[in-house]
DNA sequence: ACTTACGGTAAGTTATGACTAACAGCTTAC
DNA sequence: GTAAGCTGTTAGTCATAACTTACCGTAAGT
């Protein structure tokens, strides 16, 4: 049900990561990207195809560049998926610590 | 530079994301983990120390067993990183609605 | 028209890691 | 004590995917 999930397995990539966050600073063409990265400009592009399938960013056709944004959807199902964990996590640490004081609350 | 993410990376793998998953329902030892699961025993410990190196789990002898509970700490490392992006990625969806305004001063 | 810049695609190589089988250590039961 | 159960570790195999080089199409400039 809850499996897959493309955009977490996506952004485990520290290329990938590098990508997205530098397109937290602003939309960007791929050009622009691949400069500033240790990788070759289709090792970008192919990333860049990656996280669009993920639902983590949106492509927008301006000339004959390409500009490149975040998109939240991915981001949204990540963040959804951890808050499914989030409170019994919670709640396993706490007994963890009550386990010495059962007898004085 | 919040790069490694060991937590996220570990997340990405669909076999450790289930047993995530199965610890999620309460602490459990690893021969109960691998009779539930379609990959051998040998690579359920191996998972959980990936997991355990990530955060994600802790272990407690009990006896001759070895329990294992899911770790808050794996979890708010993701979350922290993820809400980096938050507000930007909002802001950023919010712009493509508004389309144009690069108003000339 | 040609030329240059920008970007996606194909093919092929390589490295990472997920898995199984076999072995070793430790704990409880007999 | 020995035997049986539970787990971690090692060695080795195999599949996935990240990367580069080369190529092709398209858009703007001259």
């Amino acid at each position: 049900m809850t499996n897959s999930l493309l955009a977490l397995t996506t952004l485990a990539d520290p290329t990938r990561r590098l990508i997205f966050q530098r397109l937290a600073t602003g939309p960007q063409p791929v050009g622009a990207l691949a400069r500033d990265l240790p990788v070759s400009r289709p090792a970008v592009s192919q990333h860049l195809a990656v996280l669009k399938s993920a639902g983590l960013v949106t492509d927008r056709a301006e000339g004959s560049r390409r500009i490149y944004r975040i998109d939240p959807h991915g981001l949204a199902t990540i963040r959804i998926w951890l808050d499914q964990f989030w409170s019994v996590s919670l709640q396993n640490y706490a007994d963890e610590f009550s386990q010495d004081e059962e007898a004085a609350p």
